[in-house]
DNA sequence: TGTTGTTAGTTACAAAATCAACCGTTAACA
DNA sequence: TGTTAACGGTTGATTTTGTAACTAACAACA
């Protein structure tokens, strides 16, 4: 027997979130799997190293949130794959220093237009008015525990 | 080395939809797998049943996009708990009409009243217009294919 | 120094998601 | 009707994720 109320599952921010976000993700992910067969989690390294260089694992984690077994597998792949190279860190040896190759900087700057563009036909979606407000909305929700 | 432009992650829509999805999702699915040892996938199809009553698995599937096998399985273990139970269309023996039993029924009131108040908690912090137009650009990004 | 605790990162194993192939049923239509 | 295609749903193999336990290095401090 359904409830006749208006709580839908519509207007429950974590799954209209979910539903956008997975959405708004298809068609940029359909890019860096079919271009360069990475990952979501492969992408975000690469990101994060494309935009402010050299990196621990620590660093990313710290930056994106993603979880340290995450990263660790990911920066393994984009290693294998050419994408980036480990420096190991002089005054304290656990950590290591992430850097993209050519090839990695190359990969990041083909996303990151792809991404950019892709982000604007996303937004074309909305108004001006609506898009700022968006974007002010969700960096509140997403950066509170 | 960096580039200097101003895209950053934080202004790519997919990556803040789904940064504040992960985030906004956390505590609720602390709940609902804490109470019920259900998955995401589980007290979504239970919030369909739930929210629209006698339903089969496609038609859950075209509302929640949900791909058939996760719909499938979702299915097999509420039924194997006994949150919802089977009947065979006697027009089309392909179809099964799920519906949810008085357990599955007590568990969706329950989560619907814990998503209720979590709902609300979420949107304190925003202003409602934010949460108005929020609401309504997420709409706008979740069902565009 | 030596012991204990912490940190950066990896690995092993279980849980879950994905993808393709599959089964039984219905639809299309020659 | 008979044949082929499409559909609803399930299953199995592979990939990816999550959780915990682990290694090696460092820090704190007796």
């Amino acid at each position: 027997m359904p409830q006749k109320d208006d709580f839908d599952l519509q207007n429950f921010l974590p799954y209209l979130l979910n539903q956008a976000a997975e959405e708004s993700s298809l068609a940029f992910q359909q890019v860096y799997k079919d271009r360069y067969g990475m990952l979501r989690t492969e992408w975000r390294v690469l990101f994060h190293l494309g935009l402010y260089g050299r990196l621990t694992a620590k660093d990313i984690g710290a930056r994106s949130k993603m979880h340290k077994t995450k990263i660790s597998r990911a920066v393994q792949r984009l290693e294998e794959r050419r994408f980036l190279t480990r420096a190991p860190d002089d005054a304290d040896r656990r950590q290591e220093h992430l850097e993209l190759t050519g090839q990695g900087r190359a990969a990041y700057r083909d996303l990151h237009g792809v991404a950019e563009s892709y982000d604007q036909t996303l937004s074309v979606k909305l108004s001006a008015e609506e898009e700022r407000v968006l974007r002010g909305a969700l960096r509140k929700l997403a950066r509170m525990g």
